[in-house]
DNA sequence: TGTACATCAGTGAACGCGCGTTCACTGATGTAC
DNA sequence: TGTACATCAGTGAACGCGCGTTCACTGATGTAC
């Protein structure tokens, strides 16, 4: 049943975006009553919150399970996750959304997409000082351990992918007559190459 | 009249997000009776246009107007842009909004703020053929004549300065105990570096 | 200067809509003796 | 095997809310003669 009214919210969320998801019209959608979603969530944005978590596992399983563990194989396991449903993708980094608590539930979740990325990167040049100790805080609490030239680089190449990545999926490349196809492997490129 | 209810959307737009837009609202804090507001807009979609339209013309305002010329000027300046006003920087580039027509006039607006990048950023190494094609044919209908290798450096560096600057203002770096000014700093370098 | 008229910003009522959430409840299923 | 009871998924009505948009209209302002 949980499962049942998680796919529908993926359904309106796929259709018309955050706003679109109503508990009432999924509950219509079941053939059950408005009220009845109830017993399965305390309400709207504890489904959002849900949803949420359970797409950070979705891209972290997805970036793990990648075809090559270098970084083409997971900029391509990142970039087919988002395109191929770009609803959820927006739900991890589009905009905060009205009651979005900052549930620790959801940074732990997000936590744990991003270590992948820092278990399969290799290490950047060194950050100063300042940098350094937020990065290696900042991995140590995702409970990784290492040196802050490699989560420098992990961050990095993960902002370099969800700039491509999220200009893809909100048209503007397209608006632009430019393939995306072309500019991400132009991006990766330069990211394995240093440039 | 038309400057008031741009004014009152846009704090609303702040305040809310895209969907807290109400054409009541505005009309209650305007002191007026709702229908009035369709003296000036045709309806809702028509004012959202004409605040994103706005947008894109005052982002190519500020970049036009940066401290500096080259990068590093241009880049502070895109991110202070974004920073200082974040629901005016998601309208932009954040999700294609429902009933979000692809009117002429909001690519060609978007074709005037990128034509700064174009004009100021210099050439980048040459891209494949393919892509170099779809690149000349975008700078010309922009009215610039440009080489591929700087079109393609005005994309690169648009892309790594929106995914910086789209994480920061999601509150991704936050959430992460990442100083924002530090990373976008290491980036700026690295595209200065050619990194 | 005075009158007749056109323009037009703004009104108020109405239409029809969907929403999240609460509440007391029914009625079937399962359990314990 | 049969009865008494507890559990619990789901119901239907209701609350109170805001929304975009249309329509016929009022009443003030400005214009032409």
């Amino acid at each position: 049943m949980v499962r049942e009214i998680k796919d529908l919210a993926l359904r309106q969320l796929a259709e018309g975006g955050p706003q679109a998801l109503s508990v009432s019209a999924i509950a219509k959608a079941l053939g059950v009553s408005g009220p009845a979603l109830y017993r399965y969530f305390a309400g709207r944005d504890a489904l959002l919150s849900a949803l949420i978590v359970d797409a950070y596992d979705d891209l972290a399983h997805a970036l793990t399970t990648a075809a090559e563990p270098g970084l083409p194989g997971l900029a391509a396991a990142y970039r087919a996750w988002a395109v191929a449903q770009p609803h959820r993708y927006r739900l991890l980094f589009g905009a905060p959304l009205p009651g979005d608590a900052h549930d620790e539930r959801l940074a732990t979740a997000a936590q744990r997409a991003m270590a992948v990325l820092l278990a399969r990167l290799g290490p950047g040049p060194a950050p100063e000082p300042a940098l350094a100790t937020q990065l290696t805080a900042w991995a140590r609490r995702g409970g990784s351990d290492v040196d802050p030239g490699t989560a420098l680089r992990a961050v990095t190449v993960w902002s370099r992918l969800h700039g491509a990545v999220s200009l893809e999926i909100a048209g503007n490349y397209a608006s632009m007559g430019l393939e995306p196809d072309l500019l991400f492997a132009a991006e990766v490129a330069a990211l394995s190459n240093g440039r």
